[in-house]
DNA sequence: ATAGGTGCAAAAGGTTTGCAATCAA
DNA sequence: TTGATTGCAAACCTTTTGCACCTAT
């Protein structure tokens, strides 16, 4: 099915904006944008949508399950593709780099601390913040420690 | 050693503000505070700390390893004590009641997660969000699907 | 005495909302 | 046609900053 059929069947009108957004995404799979990337990466190609309307579409998205919303420690929320599959990431602080992972043992062992506490869970965020390989590797040990941020 | 001292230890100047704050947080253990609850609390004894004199001493403190800042998915970040040990939260997301974990087996997939993939891990935050077991009894499956946040 | 700390007000992000104009169905 | 959607500007909320005044040391 073509992707306005498919806004359509979430009730969302099939409009530029939305296609131009939805379009965004997959064009660069597993990216996590803000919504100020999307603004300024549109903008890039002309299309001149208010943030406001990123807002609202990005948000559309996200209650419609398309889109999954999510709150690293920077300030401004990312969005990124739902594609079905939960899991966590690996974030570099030095540049930023973003891997993906998924353990079972540690959804295992979530579970079971929920149940020993008698939570009912719903969902979870884990993000592990590091040094990818390279900027390991490029960095002095001085100059690391004056990264470091919370 | 009593509080002013050790502030000075840490190059800080024990004012009434930040003996106030951190009287505030040790009043309360394991309590998380964001800047607006601080700023409220100590409204309500009558002491007129300028919000951004809030802030200021939170970072402070925050910087000098005696509160620790956590994000989780509400908007506005919170502080607690930092009690030496690294603790998770488990959080109820209809009463807000929040549980602090420690579990080994998680902590260890966590560096082996990142060592497989040649990070080196600086840190992590790991949130379990759900309902607490009074919640989940007294809620009905209805009303809970409408009260599920992203 | 003086470097550091404070209050206030203003500014700076990020996000949301009101409203009149516009567009997809 | 008509309700949904958009752009713009203004509002909001959290957090930061500039600056003149104040205070712990």
């Amino acid at each position: 099915m073509d992707i306005p059929q498919e806004l359509r069947k979430l009730g969302l009108k099939a409009t530029l904006p939305r296609l131009r957004v939805l379009q965004l995404f997959q064009e660069t799979k597993s990216k996590h944008l803000s919504a100020d990337d999307v603004y300024r990466l549109l903008h890039d190609e002309h299309i001149d949508m208010g943030l406001a309307t990123v807002y609202r579409v990005l948000m559309q998205f996200a209650d419609a399950g398309i889109l999954i919303r999510r709150h690293f420690e920077s300030v401004a929320s990312v969005f990124e593709l739902n594609e079905g599959g939960h899991h966590d990431h690996l974030i570099c602080t030095n540049c930023g780099r973003m891997e993906e992972f998924l353990d079972a043992e540690i959804e295992q062992r979530q579970e079971a601390v929920a149940a020993e506490r008698n939570f009912v869970l719903h969902e979870h965020s884990l993000s592990l913040y590091g040094f990818c390989g390279d900027c390991a590797a490029s960095i002095k040990p001085t100059a690391a420690r004056k990264l470091r941020r919370t």
